[in-house]
DNA sequence: CCGCGTAATGTAAGCGCTTACATTTTTTTT
DNA sequence: AAAAAAAATGTAAGCGCTTACATTACGCGG
């Protein structure tokens, strides 16, 4: 059935439709796109004719003509952790309620990549874009503003920032858990982040736990800070290597739960007990969560419902072509075993 | 610096660069697009031009004048497993190598859904598409081929089927997993699987475990199949509902490794330890199976390699316009500590 | 210095659709 | 039943780009 598909086949054209029906193209548009302005009769024959010849719209075409393509582009750091593969699916599907179509690209946490990604989803006309976190070079913005693309950005909260933001307070949230180490008794603290330089809400994670170092009256610069990339792997060498300097920590805070993954299995590996020994903390309550044992401390983030937050306020920035409030969302901590006292 | 963007600030096209160039429109479109045709000078002044008014080509238009792309489309049943968002991210490297873009759209494993993005990517002009799977209704194959758009199945691979195909026999693959547990003397099987009635891949991994009970001298239909969706807590529910079952399992084979998770959990937690009270067994080898305890035993799947050459071939499908071969990898058994021996 | 072949550039015809505006048909009003 | 208003349909001008073909510029042998 597919042999070199016949080069004879010609994909019909709403030019084909259209004298198949017996109407012009302009009526053939019209029952596609705003089928309640022609009449029942004409209607049925046109959406017959539609479906003898198989049409199917040429995209192209239409954005071309329309200057509207209903989609959305989305350029996330990766596919490969769950955090946004579930919260880029909530965007999809609240996007998909209101008729919108989502492009998902992913930059590898690399800020030149993501650039890169940027132009391409403007140029293939995306009437809006979702970024995560704000940090990035001013130039985009500017490059996005010419453009006339709506931005929206999300994972991160910050209204003092130039562009609307869905998301929560991760410094906030991360004071939080800070507490809840220190509440503990937990004093030699270290912790396992991504890259500070290029990414705002990994900086505003260790930002939180100085915070909460800082109230309970300690030095917040006697946080150590192991820089390393967001997989289970380095969190697992990032741990030997915190493990074996000295005087070790009693805790590591992790930037989000595939790091604390990674630690608490590297920890076990060296035969320390997880939490007699050395307690781990991670961030997101994504699902490797609570499957390891002992179940992460962690911070849990509404990622769905981020989503689909963030979906409405960008398409709401799209079709009223207005700028939208940023929207603050709560993170809860959720206290698991691998928290506990300090050995001594 | 975003206020309502200023309506006056106009989009630049081709014919600005022109004129600001000082050439036609074709010349810019050359410097574009075949820079060795166009004269280093001219060139360079192009360049300028295009610099000076951050010109950016639209996508809608250059496809609908070149009838081109350079865009393959992705279905794939979720995000939300790792197995998918890693083998598409491979994909995704592998076509940006190439000069191509992705476009991914999910089918949440519903066929009508599935349908419904495939026309949705082929009006977007997709060059090429890549399905999950073989099964799906005909018509849509009609369709495909009716407008000329090429397509390469994976994460399946069955040469006899219409459309070319890059991936493993998920009915072997699993046939040897049935004979580890048969070889560990297991004759109580149960099995979690995906609906198999729209899901080929369940369907033929069911189909597995059958064959190697046959070959075991068993009766394969003695096999207990609980059909369910692809979630830790679907997993869980399957698992309490068999051993609750008389006589229970003494070992439960998943149709993946999510399901697995979910059984191993649910296992534990109704106290029967895994795998002396009862195995249990995955399929794909995600980062999750080695995170849990008991480590699952699984049959790895060689995921991104996978992405990587459905890439290529459906790469050369579209930029030859020929059909392609289908290409087989190999999966391997990995034996870890959730399956055992039976109690008694 | 002419004529020729080749390389560089320009001209203009679409690609398939939307939509403002013009025209025709139908319905309503008086 | 004619006039006015409203609804349905048609006409045609683009949208921003690529590319076949036409034209011009350039280099070189004779």
């Amino acid at each position: 059935m597919s042999e070199t598909a016949k080069p004879s086949e010609i994909v019909p054209t709403l030019a084909d439709v259209a004298r198949q029906a017996g109407v012009s193209t302009a009526t053939v548009s019209r029952c596609l796109n705003t089928p309640g302005q022609v009449q029942k009769k004409t209607r049925d024959r046109v959406m017959k004719a539609v479906e003898d010849l198989g049409y199917s719209p040429n995209f192209s075409a239409q954005s071309l003509a329309a200057k509207r393509t209903n989609t959305i582009g989305a350029i996330i750091p990766t596919m490969e952790n769950a955090i946004f593969a579930r919260g880029i699916q909530a965007v999809q599907e609240e996007l998909g309620r209101a008729g919108a179509t989502l492009l998902v690209a992913s930059s590898a946490y690399k800020p030149d990549l993501e650039a890169q990604q940027i132009r391409a989803l403007v140029s293939r006309g995306a009437d809006g874009l979702l970024l995560i976190g704000h940090a990035r070079d001013p130039a985009i913005y500017e490059f996005l503003d010419r453009q006339n693309v709506p931005v929206c950005v999300s994972w991160a909260y910050d209204p003092a920032q130039p562009k609307p933001s869905v998301g929560f307070d991760n410094r906030a949230a991360m004071r939080t858990m800070g507490e809840a180490v220190l509440a503990n008794g937990h004093r030699r603290i270290a912790m396992i982040s991504a890259r500070q330089f290029d990414n705002d809400r990994a900086r505003d994670r260790v930002q939180g736990v100085r915070d909460a170092m800082g109230d309970a009256g300690l030095d917040p610069s006697d946080l150590i800070v192991f820089e390393t990339d967001y997989t289970i792997e380095a969190g697992g060498a990032a741990l030997a290597t915190l493990v074996a300097s000295s005087p070790g920590p009693s805790v590591v805070i992790c930037g989000n739960d595939v790091l604390a993954v990674g630690a608490v299995k590297a920890a076990q590996k060296l035969g320390l007990r997880v939490p007699e020994d050395i307690s781990v903390t991670g961030f997101d309550d994504i699902e490797l969560a609570r499957v390891i044992v002992p179940a992460l401390t962690t911070v849990h983030v509404p990622h769905r419902q981020m989503g689909v937050l963030a979906a409405r306020q960008l398409w709401k920035m799209v079709t009223n072509r207005t700028e939208a409030d940023s929207l603050q969302l709560e993170t809860e901590l959720r206290v698991r075993g691998s928290l506990g006292r300090p050995a001594h």
